[in-house]
RNA sequence: CGGGAUGUAGCGUAGCCCGGUAUCGCGCCUGGUUUGGGACCAGGAGGUCGCAGGUUCGAAUCCUGCCAUCCCGACCA
C-alpha cells in the first residue's frame, strides 16, 4: 500500500486527510458528513477521555447521562439557545417502517407511525438537562450540581472535515447549578483552567484563554470563554469552551431553589465542552509530512522496539533483552509494542511507525548487543541516539518527558511568532494573506464591525485574551475609540 | 445548500471522446531467499467498473436520476 502523503507545503487540507486516513485514525462513512473512528484514532480519544475525566472528578464532578432525543417543547423553551441550533437539527418524525407494497423487499417509513411530537437528536443537551434538573433542585442545599456527560450529539453542518467537523461527533458536556452569580462565574473559569491546563500538559498544545464577542457567544450564553489554538498553516482552531449560562436556562425551565434566608430564586448555570475535534488539533498542531507526531501523554503505543536480526538465534538472544526492557517499561506505566513481525523488514517498520507518531522508536541489532547499547530514535525531532542497555528504561522514560515537553516549546515558539500586532487596515489585510496567525488588532467593540471585518476579510474575533492589557487605540476598520487589543485570526 | 472536480480489486490508476466484458503498480495468499531506512524471485487469488434506471443485439464507455468524497463559498465545536 501507498502510504506517501501529500506534503503541506503542497496542500494543507490534503495533507491532513491523508494523514488521518494513513495513520489509521479514522475512516468514511457510508453515512453523509459522519465517519468512523478506527481503533487507533479512538485510542487517542480514550486517553484523551481518561485524562479529561479525572480532571472534571477532581475538581468535584459527577457523570451522569441524559437521552439523546429532546422533546421539541423542551428544545425549543430557551429561545436564543432554540434559535442557534434550529438550522442544523436531525429530527426524528415517526418510529416505525412497514414493507413497501409497491416495492418488494424494501421498506417505506409508516405514515401511520407519525409520532404526536417531535423529537430532535441533541445538537447539545441544555435543554433536556434542564428540564431534568428541575425535579432536582429545591433548596441550596442540593446546591452546586456539578455533572458532566460523556455523549454523541448531531449538527448537521453543510460541510464537515474529518475530526473537525462531523454530522455526528463525541464529547463531554458538563452542566453545572449554582446558588450564586459569583460561583457559576468561577466555575466557567475553573473548567476554562482545566481545558487549558489539558491543552498544554498533555496535548502540548499551547492555547490562548479568552472571552468570545457577542457575535461567536454560545446561543443562550450570557458569556463564552475559550481556548484558542493555532494549527500549522496559521488557521486558529477553538479547542474548547465553557459558557456561562446566567439564568437563561433556569428561567427558561423554571428551575428555583430556596436559599438560606428562605427566599426563592432562580439557579445559576455553567455548561462546557470538548469534542473529538481536540484529535484534529493534535493532528494539525504537531505533526509534518513522515506522518503523525503525538505527544507521549495522548499517544496510543508511547514506545516501539525493532528487533533487527539474521536468523533465529540472534533473535532470541534480542528477544531476551528486549522482554526484560518491556517489563521495566511496563511497570513504569509506559505503554510499549515489540514489533517483531517477519513480513516487514526494519525499514518499513520505521517508516510506518513514523506515519503513527509514536514518539519514541528503539532499534536492536546484534551489533547493539555486542556493544550493549540500542539505537534510539525519537519521533519528533527524528534524532537517533545511542543509549546503554544499563539504566534504558529510566533514560525512556525521561525521554518522553523531553519530547513531550520540545512538542509543546515547538508548538509554542510557533504560535507565539504569529501573534502579530496590526495597525492599520491594509496591514491587518497584508497580514492574513502572508503572515497567518492570531492579530492584535483594536476593535471598537461592536458587532457590526466584526461583522464587515468578518465580510472583508474572512477573519473572525478569536477571543477577547483574559489576560489583556488596556491600551488606548483606534478601531482596525472604523477608526472609531477602542481600549484594549482582541485577537482575530481566519479559523477552523 | 450554490459553484467546480472526482468515483474502475484493499490503495493508487489506464481504458471512456470513438460501445464488444477491464490495464498496470502497490498490497494480499503460497513457497523460498532475506532483514541496520519502505527487500527479492516464482506461483496464485481478488472486479455487481459508486448506486438505480434508460438507450442498444451488446454499456466502465452514451443519457437521466441518486449517493459519496474533495476543493471554493454560506453555516459551525
Amino acid at each position: 500500500m501507498s502510504k506517501e502523503i501529500t506534503s503541506m507545503q503542497e496542500d494543507y487540507s490534503q495533507w491532513y486527510n491523508d494523514l488521518v486516513i494513513k495513520a489509521g485514525l479514522a475512516d468514511y462513512s457510508a453515512v453523509r458528513g459522519c465517519m468512523v473512528i478506527k481503533p487507533y484514532g479512538y485510542a487517542i480519544w480514550e486517553n484523551m477521555q481518561k485524562q479529561l475525566d479525572s480532571m472534571f472528578k477532581e475538581t468535584g464532578h459527577q457523570n451522569a447521562y441524559f437521552p439523546l432525543f429532546v422533546p421539541k417543547s423542551l428544545f425549543e423553551a430557551e429561545e436564543t439557545n432554540a434559535e442557534g441550533f434550529a438550522k442544523e437539527c436531525a429530527i426524528v418524525t415517526h418510529y416505525r417502517l412497514k414493507g413497501d407494497p409497491e416495492n418488494k423487499g424494501k421498506l417505506i417509513v409508516d405514515p401511520e407511525a407519525k409520532l404526536e411530537e417531535e423529537l430532535i437528536v441533541r445538537p447539545t443537551s441544555e435543554a433536556i438537562i434542564w428540564n431534568t434538573y428541575k425535579g432536582w433542585i429545591q433548596s441550596y442545599r442540593d446546591l452546586p450540581l456539578l455533572i458532566n456527560q460523556w455523549a454523541n450529539v448531531v449538527r448537521w453542518e453543510m460541510r464537515t472535515r474529518l475530526f473537525l467537523r462531523t454530522t455526528e461527533f463525541l464529547w463531554q458536556e458538563g452542566h453545572t447549578a449554582h446558588a450564586t452569580e459569583k460561583e457559576a462565574v468561577a466555575e466557567t473559569v475553573q473548567m476554562l483552567n482545566v481545558y487549558a491546563d489539558f491543552a498544554e500538559n498533555h496535548m502540548a498544545l499551547p492555547v490562548i484563554k479568552g472571552v468570545k464577542s457577542a457575535n461567536e457567544r454560545f446561543a443562550g450564553a450570557v458569556d463564552t470563554y475559550c481556548i484558542e489554538a493555532l494549527m500549522q498553516d496559521g488557521k486558529a482552531l477553538q479547542a474548547g469552551t465553557s459558557h456561562f449560562l446566567g439564568q437563561n436556562f433556569a428561567k427558561a425551565f423554571d428551575v428555583k431553589f430556596t436559599d438560606k434566608e428562605n427566599k426563592l430564586d432562580f439557579v445559576w448555570a455553567t455548561s462546557w465542552g470538548v469534542s473529538t475535534r481536540l484529535i484534529g488539533a493534535l493532528v494539525m498542531a504537531h505533526s509534518d509530512n513522515e506522518g503523525l507526531v503525538l505527544p507521549p501523554k495522548l499517544a496510543p503505543i508511547q514506545v516501539v522496539i525493532v528487533p533487527i536480526f539474521k536468523g533465529e538465534e540472534q533473535k532470541q538472544l534480542i528477544d531476551e533483552k528486549v522482554n526484560v526492557l518491556m517489563q521495566q517499561l511496563k511497570a513504569a506505566g509506559i505503554s510499549v509494542k515489540y514489533d517483531d513481525n517477519d513480513n516487514n523488514r526494519p525499514g518499513w517498520k520505521f517508516a510506518e511507525y513514523e506515519m503513527k507518531g509514536i514518539p519514541v522508536r528503539i532499534a536492536i541489532g546484534a551489533r547493539d548487543l555486542a556493544n550493549n547499547v540500542v539505537e534510539v530514535a525519537r519521533r519528533d525531532t527524528k534524532e537517533k541516539m545511542s543509549f546503554s542497555m544499563d539504566g534504558l528504561s529510566d533514560r525512556i522514560i525521561a525521554l518522553l518527558d523531553e519530547i513531550q515537553l520540545a512538542i509543546f516549546n515547538k508548538a509554542k515558539t510557533f504560535r507565539d511568532d504569529r501573534i502579530t500586532p496590526a495597525e492599520t487596515w491594509e496591514e491587518f489585510l497584508k497580514l492574513l494573506d502572508e503572515k497567518p496567525g492570531f492579530i492584535s488588532a483594536h476593535w471598537d467593540g461592536t458587532s457590526e464591525t466584526e461583522d464587515k471585518i468578518k465580510e472583508l476579510a474572512k477573519a473572525t474575533i478569536r477571543c477577547i485574551p483574559l489576560n489583556n492589557q488596556l491600551e488606548n487605540g483606534k478601531c482596525i476598520l472604523t477608526g472609531k475609540d477602542s481600549s484594549q487589543r482582541v485577537l482575530f485570526a481566519r479559523a477552523y
